[in-house]
DNA sequence: GATTGAAATGAACGGCTGTTCAGATAACAC
DNA sequence: GTGTTATCTGAACAGCCGTTCATTTCAATC
């Protein structure tokens, strides 16, 4: 009689096995309000309550509160990376340019509040967390200090500091998320093709 | 025989006056606390423990938390604006896109905390406070579009889309914050040049 | 030297925090 | 139909949270 989804009366387990529904559901719904509402701010029952389930329940799935936090922001960057590894290139420095400033948007544009809390709850992270989880970024950024490079030796760019100019284009790139509306004037596509003009005159030599 | 500075023993008010003192160092204390780790994560007890005066006496120059937040914020927009205002701008879009380039990076590098709060601390603001603080953040944007917009109309730069190339360039200069150190290898003089020469190739025509 | 009032103390308030765990429940294996 | 095991409940824990306030302290004023 109870559905899944009833919780009027008290139960456990009132119809199959959840614990291939809860776990990927306590994700998003922690990763919905961390970043809503920010990492410090959400309390484990009001995740509990958007789970639908009671707080010890979480503890099948986390270890705590920080745990959860550090593997969202790892599997956010891994994915990150993975996707970046799979896209394909164009020639040269300035096709693997465009090829990164497309991408860079696509992929941060589909998963905002995975982005948002990446960027924003680096200082929340526990020492022995952020160390990993800040390699894991300086993986992305060297992807395109790499890119840079290659086009600055080729003459493609005229970079005087290439360090400085991936972290500039990275920030540009990123600063689209904390704007763009779905419901707004302009496409995705058309954004990244705006970004990509500023880009390219940008780096040009 | 008690020192200002000395809290070994109870006592209320040791030495002159300190309500000239305790003010801005509370707002200085909590500026620094809350770049550092988050509004959410400083307690009124930490600040307290920084201005060296226990937690009760705070609330002899702020209303509450959420009160000094808002404070902290209009207080460093409206220094920003007027910061602004007053800094002379170069000849015709392309000095004043000069002018504003320079003045963002200078202003921004010379108060990391309060760049931090402002940008990172919106959503911890009730949303009364919100309204105003985001009206101040957007009087500046429109400074900057304001010199694209004439730019663009002047033809001396290009952009098809003013409102996204303004907040593409913002977002790159702020960005600067994130990675800027005193003791880098670069100075903020060169630093400025090095993101002028991208923002000027970026727009131009 | 007595009075005044600003400024700080120290303790208290109710409420919320992350986390733990014994016990209840229901799906599954046999 | 019995036993096992994964899953969740419900309650509890100790501790911290922002905020208030009666009281104390002391520079300034008369």
């Amino acid at each position: 009689m109870n559905g899944c989804s009833d919780n009027t009366g008290p139960m456990a387990r009132t119809s199959g096995s959840h614990s291939e529904i809860t776990g990927p559901r306590l994700r998003e719904a922690a990763q919905r309000l961390f970043a809503r509402h920010g990492y410090a701010s959400v309390t484990m029952r009001q995740i509990a309550a958007e789970v639908g389930v009671q707080v010890g329940a979480l503890y099948n799935y986390i270890p705590d509160k920080q745990g959860l936090l550090a593997d969202l922001m790892r599997a956010h960057l891994e994915e990150l990376l993975a996707a970046w590894a799979a896209e394909p290139r164009g020639e040269g420095p300035l096709g693997a340019l465009e090829a990164f400033t497309r991408f860079h948007i696509r992929f941060h544009l589909e998963r905002p509040d995975a982005v948002f809390i990446a960027y924003m709850e680096l200082r929340n992270l526990a020492p022995e967390n952020f160390a990993g989880i800040e390699a894991l970024r300086k993986r992305y950024e060297t992807e395109l200090e790499d890119i840079l490079r290659a086009g600055q030796a080729a003459g493609v760019f005229d970079l005087p500091d290439t360090k400085l100019a991936t972290l500039a284009v990275i920030a540009m790139l990123t600063g689209v998320t904390t704007w763009y509306r779905d419901a707004g004037r302009l496409s995705r596509e058309r954004v990244a093709g705006l970004y990509w003009d500023m880009v390219r005159k940008a780096v040009a030599a």
